[in-house]
DNA sequence: AAAAACATACCGACCAGTCGGTATTTTCGA
DNA sequence: TCGAAAATACCGACTGGTCGGTATGTTTTT
């Protein structure tokens, strides 16, 4: 059986995002996750080509469970995902919110290095996509003001990065769940046909 | 004199930038940044204490540039300061954009290392407080409509941000000036009263 | 017995920081 | 104003330690 195999994989997985976390992709080492995940280097490099292979088994589970909730919220409206979004933010600052240096580090990886880039721009591009999709069939609906789908796309996208990077560099400075669903609303507001 | 002195000086920080930059705070080795700046170790740490403290003097040169820049707008009315911005931006895409992952660099040091946290909440919190006041203006004045000054603060500065990180990851997949101007006058057009 | 999973010792590269010494500039007394 | 001492600026070899990755051997599963 492969069940001990994948036990130990998935003990390097959850390690690795818990050492990336807390230290940085640079800090924390292949030793270190090891010994988080109690197994020896063999093992580990069993499992994963390398170091930057891993970083990108992670960023591949990561992917994922977004392209799942983007498949959840299929069928809906516009306004109704919107709404759907807004009601997620404290399980996104809650969960996500520790891992928020994590992605961090991914974001900053893929501006360098080539591979990882290429493993995430494709993503990006589609949820983009997606996000466009969206408000644009708000506007066809015309459930939103004529704005141009592309621009207000990002400018939401934009909110939401930038709202949790603040959150990252000022924990206690705000009240971050309520900052960003009032955020969200403001910009609704500015959206939604009255 | 010291002329010599602060030419070392200026051109270790000059090849720092370059160099973090380029591969970021770890992969930049002390020793590139001496070969880059065509000076010697010892040079090197004749002038600062350590590679961190180097990374401070980056980031006490960077905020002194943004308090100039907030100095140099203290008596314009809100709007006005806010068109300023905008008609910035193709500028801050331009030159800060080959500067950006040292900027996330920063931010993501930050939130780790205590001293260059110590160093950069203090700033951070205070240009909140400019903006806030900024938006509290214009509100108090009758040009903006009647929203929370702090929230309003919170989702421009995002939105800022957040348009600077995507335009890091896909330089190439839109017209960032383009799409920071128009997302801009979205924003505003939803704060100014008609 | 064959193959997969795991352990351990080890390697070479790299890196922040040190240290003893040298070159240049500044200071100051004669 | 000149020259020597003091201070500052700079040099580059070296150190102690870390890290990603490998080689080889052992255990466990099939």
């Amino acid at each position: 059986m492969q069940q001990r195999s994948e036990e130990t994989r998935a003990r390097i997985l959850e390690s690795a995002v818990k050492l990336f976390s807390d230290r940085g992709f640079n800090a924390a080492s292949v030793d270190d996750i090891c010994v988080e995940a109690g197994i020896s280097k063999g093992a580990f490099y069993h499992h994963f080509e390398s170091k930057q292979a891993l970083f990108l088994a992670l960023l591949d589970g990561w992917l994922k469970t977004i392209d799942s909730a983007i498949e959840a919220s299929k069928d809906k409206t516009a306004p109704e995902t919107f709404m759907q979004m807004t009601e997620a933010f404290p399980y996104i600052f809650e969960t996500a919110g520790n891992h928020l240096p994590m992605f961090m580090e991914f974001w900053l990886q893929a501006s360098r290095d080539e591979k990882i880039w290429q493993a995430s721009i494709a993503p990006y591009r589609r949820y983009h996509k997606y996000f466009t999709s969206l408000i644009k069939k708000g506007v066809d609906e015309g459930s939103f003001v004529d704005v141009d789908p592309q621009i207000a796309s990002r400018l939401i996208v934009s909110t939401a990065m930038g709202l949790l990077l603040q959150s990252l560099l000022d924990p206690k400075g705000a009240k971050w769940e309520k900052v960003a669903r009032e955020s969200t609303t403001m910009l609704l507001n500015s959206l939604i046909k009255k």
